[in-house]
DNA sequence: GTTAGCACTCGACGACCGAGAGTGCTAACC
DNA sequence: GGTTAGCACTCTCGGTCGTCGAGTGCTAAC
């Protein structure tokens, strides 16, 4: 258990590295307004803080940077939330009452909206439609080989697959099929459509129209493929103003990192509701050990459907990116509810 | 016109250069076989090539690196092209013989690939819809108050806007819109739905739908916010693997560039067919002095939907890059015209 | 026209040195 | 006993200097 003062020399030195990103002495804590003690008194603070594992040095005679402990404690204890810069605030405001028609570009705006605001890398996961019902079905042919399948989720999401069709199939049959998949699967969950393609409406299918079967095969196949997770990210090079990054072999297995979209879906892929706060080592991903990400999920219907995320260095301005975070999320809930509920 | 020697030399530097990154010396291009010169005689050709503008000179005592003119002499009349790599060659063609039901995931996919296998970064623009004409449309309600009106185009992509129903109005009527739109509007190219919307089918929608004037606005809003290309960039790391970018600030405008969309756009818009190679100064951005961007297009059902596009350092191989994009975008052109024509 | 020889140039690299920032320890102070 | 002034010590950073080597340009010989 930190004494108060211990706190506060804690913070203090967070607060300042977080600024400049440089060791900070104890002289220039000592000369903080709030602060009452001698440079010597808060030398030995910080000895024991580094021993107690909060500081560490990058060498003899320079002075303290944060752990990934210390920032921890810091994240959990010391944070001070809620203070948004106005500026910043009407960015956000002016960006929620535009008026967007496509989920996907209301998501990717919102994700480079944080990333020009706090300087450091968005990602955007999702939108996940996989634990979406069925809304409706509808099938177009586009010639006598080809025709696509649309899924509209109740999210108000649109998938769509290419599907090719059995020489010799009468195309007024379409209407039929469209009409009978409509009739049966809507309202049940994509990942059960597969199942239910064969157990349900197979049968009924084969009723009414003559070689259905490839089609169903055809559908069942694209389904198979299920959307794999999309990322998007926006402010990649915000990375190289980091000044921890100005080698440029640091940020390189971030970069990789960020192109690679298992890797992101892997990382984020424990879905906790709400605000989540990963510190340098508390990401399993090995490029990310000197990196923060913050993670926030957002909700339409009810359901989950994706994670937005933010990546910097572990001097991260945690306050602002957590309250930005916060309000970000929430008013995309509040207007995709507004769009697709 | 250069005499045959120098066309020898000036092709000697620039092979070795984009192999080494380091400025060529004379003694190294006569010791090369095929090359029956001295150091002597070389140096005075260079001397020469540097007079005229195809090499230049890091400083006294270096040896010659190709100015963007000798990069552009070098593709125009020195380039060998033809000779792909086994492996790389059975890479593509397993990617081509795999099969995927989605547009968008083809072309992201074959970009992706030849990141790796050029180890430069690649750039998918598109599939640009707007000049394509109407397939099918169709309107799905999610609630009382939203709908989603689905396009899909003679290429196959499908197109979703989220529009909101007028209070009051009676969901029954949407069929009625459906039967009429689709009458009226297929074949009609996107951009000019919108005016035909007002001009030819208001009328006629008016006669047999109430309060069908606010769905009309509604998508004729919706159409408006044509879709922004969409740009998708793959490899970007791999631009810090390159020698002449170790420096963070010379990648980071690069970086920039290529998270930002429209400069994205700006600079493929002159959307010539086939393959373009721009080298440094060529390209209008001031970001891509130091670059090359080779950009090829790619068509389907007769028009060029699509541009994919390849950055790396003016010290770019060219051959390799330029035969991949080849093979690459004429491949993706069959494909698509399998799955969509 | 080609080439050997040679003086010259310039950047890269390592050694060295002083300045400055910050520490840890000790002893004095309240 | 907690706090602080003083001081010796440590370590990095930036600048200077000299050496090394690669490569050139010129001249004279072939």
């Amino acid at each position: 258990m930190l004494t108060e003062r211990q706190r506060l020399i804690l913070s203090a030195i967070v607060d300042d590295y977080i600024r400049s990103a440089e060791p900070v002495g104890s002289r220039s804590i000592s000369k903080k307004s709030g602060v009452g003690y001698s440079p010597a008194t808060i030398r030995n603070e910080m000895a024991d803080l580094e021993e107690l594992g909060y500081l560490e040095q990058p060498h003899t005679s320079a002075g303290r940077i944060p752990s990934a402990k210390g920032y921890r404690y810091y994240v959990d204890h010391l944070l001070r939330l809620g203070e948004v810069d106005e500026e910043d605030l009407r960015t956000v405001r002016e960006f929620f009452s535009r008026k967007m028609t496509r989920m996907e570009q209301i998501i990717q705006h919102a994700a480079t909206i944080l990333a020009n605001l706090t300087n450091y890398t968005s990602i955007v996961l999702g939108p996940e439609v996989f634990s979406n019902s069925l809304k409706a079905f509808q099938l177009v042919p586009l010639n006598e080989q080809m025709a696509v399948a649309i899924i509209v989720t109740n999210t108000g999401h649109v998938e769509n697959r290419t599907i090719s069709i059995p020489p010799g199939f009468d195309m007024n049959e379409f209407e039929k099929i469209v009409a009978i998949l409509n009739a049966k699967l809507v309202g049940v969950p994509l990942h059960k459509l597969q199942t239910k393609l064969y157990t349900e409406v197979s049968e009924e299918l084969n009723r009414y129209v003559n070689h259905c079967e490839m089609i169903i095969d055809a559908l069942a196949q694209a389904l198979e493929q299920r959307t794999e997770h999309r990322a998007f990210t926006s402010g990649t090079s915000n990375m190289l103003s980091q000044p921890e990054f100005r080698d440029v072999n640091k940020v390189k297995s971030i970069l990789e990192w960020l192109d690679e979209t298992p890797a992101l879906v892997r990382s984020f892929s424990p879905k906790q509701e709400g605000i989540q706060v990963r510190i340098g080592s508390e990401n399993a991903d090995e490029a990310l050990q000197n990196c923060s990400l913050i993670t926030a999920t957002y909700v339409v219907d009810g359901t989950t459907v994706g994670t937005i995320g933010l990546l910097g260095p572990m001097r991260m301005d945690y306050a602002k990116a957590i309250t930005l975070m916060d309000i970000l999320s929430k008013n995309l809930s509040v207007m995709l509810a507004r769009c697709y509920n």
